[in-house]
DNA sequence: GACGGAAAGCTGTATTATAGCTTTTGCAAA
DNA sequence: TTTGCAAAAGCTATAATACAGCTTTCCGTC
């Protein structure tokens, strides 16, 4: 990297050849799976190191619009949650958003995945549901396991609204949910309770698989107010 | 950097260094504001070069949980919606996502900001959100600047939700918005048409002056109905 | 105690080197 | 001609070094 009398000019480079990199995905309108030139290519083509092209690149992996692998040239990512998941979860953590705030959110974007589903879902996808509800039921003895079935059963029911920004969003409260799902199972303090809200989720999968949105999003509604107020109870939030 | 005897694994050592630093603003209750270790001393501690970290810091940075300057030792980022936006774009771009599903989730989002914004806002938020609706309406000649101030209109109601949640997510759609905005306000043919959007922003935005969460919900509800309408009728959908 | 400048500390970029993974190429066998 | 496989070429991952230039600290002076 020769600088011919350029005055070298401390800025941020990397910042531009990130700039460079999403500017070229439009341009040549990339899809995920396509590739990206070699790093090499990059560095000759924006005339930096490839110091600066890697740190770039590491960028937009971190954001996960690229993937990157040993010896594999970069390719166009699929949509994920992680970095939005990682967002929220500084958030949390830096005291920046706090439980109740999150629950707000699922509340009310749920109703409406929850409407969706009833109306778009596909009969596979009706089944996984339900998969999910009745296994929530069944594991009534594994704390662990009816969490994992509980945040599959939510993901699931996003996925089936067909609009995938629903499902990056609830996807990234996971990490969360998984780190305050245990607390509001323990201040439902009877067997009752924890019956109920399993009940609950069955009678919502059934309403999603009748095709009743009315009825999803009512349940849906009403297991987010029961779920909010057991956070309140055992004085989370 | 002696790697004794020790075989080289080429392996993820970036993502083993991000967890690594994640880990620490953890453990450490680092708020936004606070300094991380140099470059230089988070090699050492990690036992990988310095070449590795700032790739991971890179990659931080990328996501907005820290923020690098020149000279300056890295330090913890307050939450932002840049790189939310990164991956709404890059759905968009990528045809992972389509105007509609955004439209849909700005709705469900937006009527509930609506209703907290009625609730919580503050005198200045409300003449703030009142501000913008005017200045739609008085800047009727000049597209652009309706649109910022459209734009900058439904922002300062999420944030007067007082839910940085939902402010994030409605952030992240900005990039997005100005690009489709025009679309819309194209195909609102005549004048009448157009009149009648800003007086609708105006309408709503007494609504949270007024502090009524009903009306202001039903409003904003109605916003985005004629909105879609809009886009629909333009054909972009 | 206030101020200013030198020194120390730190980041930004470039370069070189090398291990090891992936893809391509080309030859040989069926 | 096609299949299979191995060598070669291509590429990424990490390390180490060098140095410009920005920031912070520290110390001496007034």
């Amino acid at each position: 990297m020769i600088q011919l009398g350029k005055p070298p000019v401390l800025g941020d480079f990397v910042t531009g050849a990130i700039a460079s990199i999403t500017r070229l995905i439009r341009e040549k309108e990339l899809k995920p799976g396509d590739y990206l030139p070699a790093e090499a290519v990059l560095s000759e083509q924006f005339q930096v190191s490839r110091t600066v092209i890697r740190e770039a690149l590491r960028s937009l992996a971190a954001l996960h619009l690229v993937d990157l692998g040993t010896g594999k040239r970069p390719t166009i990512a699929h949509l994920d949650d992680a970095s939005m998941a990682m967002t929220i979860e500084h958030g949390v953590v830096t005291d920046q958003i706090d439980i109740l705030q999150i629950y707000d959110v699922r509340r009310t974007i749920e109703g409406r995945t929850a409407t969706l589903a009833a109306l778009r879902r596909s009969e596979a996808e009706a089944q996984r549901i339900l998969g999910h509800a009745r296994a929530m039921r069944d594991a009534s003895s594994d704390p662990e396991a009816i969490m994992e079935h509980d945040i599959a059963f939510h993901i699931a029911i996003a996925r089936a609204s067909r609009n995938p920004v629903f499902a990056l969003i609830i996807g990234a409260f996971q990490g969360v949910t998984r780190q305050t799902w245990p607390i509001g199972w323990k201040s439902r303090a009877d067997d009752g309770e924890r019956h109920a809200m399993n009940a609950l989720h069955e009678e919502l999968a059934l309403a999603i698989v009748d095709g009743n949105p009315q009825a999803a999003s009512t349940l849906m509604n009403r297991h987010f107010d029961q779920s909010i107020k057991a956070l309140l109870t055992a004085g989370l939030i």
